[in-house]
DNA sequence: ATCTTTTTGAGATGGCTTATCAATTTCAAT
DNA sequence: ATTGAAATTGATAAGCCATCTCAAAAAGAT
């Protein structure tokens, strides 16, 4: 059992590399360590990062590893312009998303009410919600002019 | 004024394209007729579409004019998996996604008390949005159990 | 410590989209 | 109808993001 800053995710994602035959390595803890600093962060973003301490770690680790977070329910991809953004779902229970499609600014809130019918909608289709995604795409004010 | 089937986008069209000093060509008024016809398409999936009856049309043109036919407002990108989708903003039927994550069953559904209030928070922080995307994801009855 | 299995790093590869550019087409002004 | 400037097209090259390949390294069970 880990302890710690991140423990709760930490002991997800141990649990999930057990149920797979998958091992703990120094890069996941590390990748795993940095990206639950982020809200969200794209696998360059995140590699350039770690490039200052880590200068041996390679893209395709930080990709196959954000893909690894996502299998793991730690994370989730999300594609937005040419590029896929991870998103920190240990913030997003409670934070969705404003996007403006024209310079990518992003704006986070969050809404009981909308939280509240969406649980009525999920209650009266039989589901238990465990994760969401809410995203609403559109121009800021800069960018409407 | 055009006449026809889809006189109103075909207006819509011919009124960006004036507005911006751009010309109405042969290419333009095809690929907006066969778009049309689908309620969401991808640029790929439309050059072989057309390449039966137009077999010189080009992909980067197909792929100029859908991006053209998004700032005009009559479709809208939307990224999913590695390709680009571009949907019929004509054809409203908007539905959000319940996902059980147990077996993948997708349930649809709408609510317009959520649209209002996404439309509140939109408005509060400057955006105007052009649309949005809802994914609840959770156990559905079956697989709860 | 040994051995099997998984992971890593670096670069190659692949898929989708945009950029390039000469030839062609549009369309407003003759 | 003709002309001529400006925009568009088609073919392909280039770009970018993400994944794949594979030999070397690391993990973890025995």
């Amino acid at each position: 059992m880990a302890t710690g800053k991140f423990a709760k995710e930490m002991n997800v994602l141990k649990e999930h590399l057990g149920k797979h035959q998958l091992k703990f390595t120094r890069q996941r803890e590390l990748i795993l360590t940095a990206f639950l600093r982020q809200e969200h962060i794209t696998a360059e973003a995140m590699y350039h990062q770690l490039a200052k301490t880590d200068p041996h770690l390679g893209l395709a680790t930080i990709y196959r590893t954000l893909n690894l977070f996502c299998d793991a329910g730690i994370a989730q991809a999300r594609h937005f312009g040419s590029q896929t953004q991870y998103d920190n779902v240990a913030h997003k229970g409670h934070h969705d998303h404003l996007i403006c499609t024209g310079c990518g600014k992003i704006v986070e809130f969050e809404n009981c009410e909308i939280e509240k019918l969406q649980e009525e909608v999920a209650t009266r289709n039989g589901f238990t919600i465990h994760t969401h995604r809410l995203e609403l795409y559109g121009l800021c004010s800069r960018c409407r002019h």
